[in-house]
DNA sequence: ATCTTTGCAAAACCTTTGCACTGCG
DNA sequence: CGCAGTGCAAAGGTTTTGCAAAGAT
């Protein structure tokens, strides 16, 4: 039922080649450069699709639009800078929040944001 | 500079009763029980001159809108329920996230936030 | 009387959806 | 061929903005 669609597969290029997770307009935009006519209807369509196969993983930083980076990799959190906006990998997790989660409760996932300054933007 | 107005207070009084975070659809559903025919480009208005000047922050979880809470509390984080979408706040924070944080970046600051179910929700 | 603030409606965004057409299988 | 996938444009939902009128100081 999922198709080999020129658009799917630009869309899936995109994502192999992405050092960053991207929001649906980088992902039109990147796409474009392989297949100039592809609409943004159709981006959102496929990370739908992407997302539901997990083939992409979403990443929703508080009070940012959704973007998204390819799956497959461990579970990790992210950085942003303050300055540049750009979003980073971390690699690894602090753990264990049980000790936070309030009696009754169930705690079944976490979410875990840094913000500061990139390396790049530290220096400036 | 800002004035009294019957708006302004509305929307001051919810805040210090309510028990949760605010979206701006419930600030404006609140307030109307003060100021009938208030509006919601006023609330809109409101939310970000409080926010300006600190009496109330928000709350941005990955993935939703923005919502409010009075300012004032501790260091916190908040717990949303998957089955209510209740948000809830927790008690202290788990510290110290240095270890997570690359050569040579600056760590300012982070969010934390945890998924599960909430007391009511866990039982059903 | 002055000058913010309000309320309404329109605009600006982002995301989803309807529909006829394209093109994969 | 048959249908899922596409592209465009329109619709939905949220937040912002323009402007005349209301109201606080």
């Amino acid at each position: 039922m999922e198709r080999n669609t020129r658009q799917r597969a630009a869309i899936e290029r995109v994502f192999s080649e992405a050092a960053h997770p991207l929001d649906p307009q980088e992902v039109l935009a990147a796409a474009r450069r392989y297949v100039p006519h592809i609409g943004i209807a159709t981006v959102y369509r496929a990370l739908k699709s992407l997302s539901d196969e997990r083939r992409v993983v979403p990443v929703t930083l508080p009070g940012e639009h959704a973007r998204y980076e390819a799956a497959g990799l461990d579970h990790h959190h992210h950085f942003q800078c303050r300055r540049c906006q750009k979003v980073f990998e971390l690699a690894g997790c602090p753990g264990d929040f049980t000790g936070l989660t309030p009696p009754g409760f169930r705690l079944e996932d976490h979410e875990v944001v840094l913000y500061g300054r990139c390396n790049t933007c530290a220096a400036a």
